[in-house]
DNA sequence: AACCAGGACGTGA
DNA sequence: TCACGTCATGGT
């Protein structure tokens, strides 16, 4: 099986254009970016509050519809404007509160204001995905997203968008774990980190249009190249 | 009204 | 190592 990541990566541009991702809500409506935060083309504004932002983001995310982490995300943002101190020293009453339209808040309030506590530590400094990995609610995927958006460290995120996508296209063999389809595609394509910063927000925005868990295949871009053409 | 969403972790085999 | 249960809100 052939992986062509690149021309998947071609298709998909070419059918959605630039996500400008990751959204920054605490930059929305300013210069470039739109009002839910999202910024094609323009630079990443890399100050601790703004990575700090989106490694939060990141964790809010996880197994969640975008549009409930989002309410968090504005929450915390009218409070604590993601200062990693004062998340880390926040009462953990008050997080859950603000952070409950996320999902599992008890778990993600408990593990944001740990992400404060590294972050505070951290100070300028670059983590390692070692160290983040490290850190009780950070898995591959967030690790990953945290490198790419907020450091600009070229990383694939092969979440589970990427894996059934991949899978269904028959680039990939069923039931791939993360880090191997991550390798794989790393080591088959030499794309910086706004290209893979790209690339996920594609995948992502096509998995939601299309390749569902029940697949939407009116449309689909992708169809002549996949084994579900024609099944729906 | 089940099912799904930009996962991660603890447990037991 | 890996399969499975748990964590939880909100849209379709």
């Amino acid at each position: 099986m052939t992986l062509d990541f690149e021309g998947l990566y071609g298709t998909l541009f070419e059918a959605y254009g630039p996500r400008g991702w990751w959204p920054l809500l605490s930059l929305a409506g300013t210069a470039g970016y739109d009002a839910d935060g999202y910024h094609p083309g323009a630079d990443v504004a890399s100050d601790p509050s703004t990575r700090f932002e989106i490694a939060c983001a990141a964790l809010l995310a996880q197994n969640t519809a975008w549009t409930n982490a989002e309410r968090a995300v504005r929450a915390l943002l009218e409070r604590g404007q993601f200062d990693a101190r004062r998340l880390a020293d926040a009462e953990t009453s008050e997080i859950e509160k603000l952070v409950r339209p996320a999902g599992f808040f008890r778990q993600k309030a408990a593990r944001l204001k740990l992400l404060g506590r590294f972050f505070a530590g951290l100070a300028d400094r670059t983590p390692s995905r070692e160290e983040l990995l490290s850190i009780r609610g950070v898995g591959p995927e967030t690790a990953d997203c945290i490198l790419l958006y907020a450091y600009g460290i070229p990383e694939f995120v092969a979440d589970a968008y990427a894996r059934r996508l991949f899978a269904r296209l028959g680039m990939v063999e069923e039931g791939i774990g993360y880090e191997k389809l991550r390798t794989m595609v790393m080591e088959s394509a030499a794309f910086d980190a706004p290209d893979y910063g790209e690339s996920h927000a594609l995948i992502v925005e096509h998995a939601k249009r299309h390749c569902r868990a029940e697949p939407r295949c009116d449309g689909c871009v992708l169809r002549n190249r996949c084994a579900y053409r024609g099944a729906r």
